[in-house]
RNA sequence: GUCAUAGUAGCUCAGCUGGAUAGAGCAACGGUCUUCUAAACCGUAGGUCGCGAGUUCGAAUCUCGCCUGUGACACCA
């Protein structure tokens, strides 16, 4: 049953032709708390028409009401509030949830169309930082959303693994490298070579035509260069595949800036068979002034082709083998132009799919107030970062529950966990300045504070020794179970929205709201009490576990069952 | 300068398709472990919702202007 269609009927009773009953229900509120009711009608625009009071609206509609079916429907003011039967409530979302298990909120609004995901994205022989873990688990926790509400997303690791910097990584590696060292650490050791490189150069700049003879020869298919390369990448690849596992995410393609070389040729074609390439200023472009936009480069003038040129060519590829009915990019809010002016010459060409193309940005990480640049140094090593989580999770529970067993796989659980929840609470707009101590707090509004919630709730029901049956209605009355309950039911609410806005923080969000009531609740109420609502409160303790624990899932966190 | 994005408690943020006294967490202070994991729970204190107009029965929420932060603004990605 849906209770809100409940409240909407049972008003239209009343109403009679007065307002429409889409427009009825869209007036429905929740009240901000449960004393106030369950849903409220706000009688506010009726005054005009009735030409009364909204108090007296509100008064003379509460007792025409058919209040059979709720347990109490009252004026309060200009509003009414509606309170829902209780029992029947508790059993139906109870029993929903058990019956469907880690199915609940499951939708089918996708229809199984694909949706192709551009994250992480990290750049060949550099180390992964704080920044690609915003891309990595914001576009991993939208997977999973997108998976649960019907759609087939295909995880793409754009990986920057073409470019210049090859050339000069070439040249350093062969003046200062050693296998050898590349082997044993290859992206501290290709980023020392980077960076000498760098140094170098300022007292020797025929370094740098080194590098551009380098590249050259690469983008040529010399056999040496190609040979580099491509050790470099499987190298660092092998390298960023460590971090992927700490994180468990993994990716449906890692074809990254390379793999479109052959492909941007046919771009610049076509672009120049609809007549939109101009030249300007030695470079070849696409005129955006309709769109208010700068000018698309899709040529140097040196001929040389751009980062626009192959996210073009990306695009079209994945349009033609994916067949997509949305392609994500879930890249840093600084290239907004960069996706807007994508989109327009795609539109230009007369490719209305372009409309399908969502630019999920995300807010920067700075330092100590500083946006943080690999030249300048100022990085924060990711690998760094989670190891360090690890470590203060396990002297954590060192502290509080030593005797528990497996303690260094939750320890990376838990560690792991708290960082991952850090970045997806908040709005993914939001900046923010790193803290390690903020990013792997346990305490508060936390990943961990949600995990060992679900962990209580997992003792419970060992401790329990019985199995949860619905033979019997599955009814807990217990005034502080109510607000569980209630926020039970809104997870698949919850699920849509975050697919809609393509937020994970609203999962976020609400796994904390959830966790927090059934915190309360528990601190309240003897759930393991001898009494006939014993079966129907370990029911609601297994609800709520298995929907933190499908909460977690979607946001790519780890639910130990003990902590 | 243009465009985008943000400004809510000491700090970090919810709330923003208009609605009832503006909510959390952290930090501070004070309570609760002989009873299901105290990574928890309860309480106290803390706010001109950047500023000013406008629309409305009603504005943190919508519109306009201003101030401040951040980002982008053609041959990097």
């Amino acid at each position: 049953m849906d209770f809100k269609q409940q409240v909407t009927t049972a008003l239209m009773g009343v109403l009679g032709d007065s307002l429409p009953a889409d427009k009825v229900a869209q007036l429905i509120e929740t009240p901000k708390t449960s004393d106030l009711g369950d849903y409220a009608f706000p009688t506010f625009i009726l005054a005009k028409t009735l030409r009364k009071a909204p108090q007296q609206i509100a008064q003379d509609l509460v007792a025409e009401i058919d209040q059979s079916g709720f347990e109490k429907v009252i004026a309060n003011g200009p509003y009414i509030n509606f309170f829902l039967d209780k029992a029947v409530f508790s059993d139906q979302i109870l029993t929903t949830i058990l019956t469907e298990g880690a199915n609940y909120g499951q939708s089918n609004l996708g229809k199984g169309g694909n949706v192709p995901i551009d994250m992480s994205s990290p750049n060949i022989a550099k180390p992964i930082s704080m920044g690609h873990l915003r891309s990595t688990v914001i576009g991993n926790s939208i997977a999973k959303i997108m998976t649960k509400v019907g759609f087939n997303p295909i995880k793409i690791n754009h990986l920057g693994d073409w470019g210049t910097q090859f050339g000069k990584l070439i040249v350093a590696y062969k003046k200062w490298g050693s296998e050898a060292a590349v082997k044993a650490d290859p992206i501290t050791n290709l980023l020392k070579y980077y960076v000498k490189f760098h140094q170098e150069d300022v007292a020797h700049p025929e370094l740098d035509d080194e590098a551009r003879a380098w590249f050259r020869k690469l983008e040529a298919g010399d056999e040496e260069a190609t040979q580099l390369w491509s050790w470099f990448r499987s190298e660092s690849l092998k390298e960023f595949q460590k971090i992927y596992t700490m994180l468990g995410v993994e990716f449906d393609s890692f074809n990254g800036e390379a793999f479109y070389n052959d492909k941007m040729d046919s771009v610049v074609n076509a672009l120049e068979a609809k007549g939109l390439l101009h030249e300007s200023r030695g470079a070849e472009i696409v005129d955006l002034s309709d769109y208010n936009l700068n000018p698309a480069l899709i040529k140097k003038s040196d001929g040389a082709t751009l980062y626009m040129t192959r996210d073009l060519a990306a695009a079209m590829y994945r349009h033609d083998t994916y067949n997509f009915v949305q392609s994500l990019y879930v890249v840093g809010g600084e290239q907004r132009e960069h996706f807007n002016q994508m989109k327009a010459v795609l539109k230009e060409m007369g490719n209305d799919w372009s409309d399908e193309i969502r630019h999920i940005p995300f807010g920067l990480i700075t330092q100590g107030g500083k946006k943080l640049s690999t030249r300048s140094g100022r990085v924060i090593l990711l690998e760094e970062v989670l190891n360090d989580a690890v470590q203060l999770a396990s002297a954590q529970i060192e502290a509080k529950n030593p005797d528990l067993p497996n303690r260094e796989e939750v320890a990376k659980q838990v560690g792991i966990g708290a960082v991952i929840f850090h970045d997806l609470k908040n709005d993914r707009l939001d900046n923010f300045d790193f803290d390690l101590e903020e990013v792997v707090r346990f305490e508060g509004e936390t990943g961990p504070y949600v995990q060992y919630t679900n962990a209580r709730a997992q003792s419970i029901l060992r401790k329990a020794n019985q199995e949860v049956t619905m033979d019997a209605d599955l009814i807990v009355s217990d005034a502080n179970a109510w607000d569980v309950l209630k926020m039970l039911s809104n997870f698949p609410d919850m699920i849509i929205k975050a697919s809609q806005e393509y937020e994970p923080s609203v999962i976020a969000k609400y796994a904390l709201r959830l966790a927090k009531a059934f915190n309360k609740y528990y601190a309240n109420s003897k759930i393991l009490a001898d009494d006939d609502q014993k079966n129907a409160r370990l029911s609601l303790v297994k609800s709520v576990s298995a929907v933190l624990e499908a909460s977690l899932a979607l946001l790519g966190v780890q639910a130990p069952k003990a902590m």
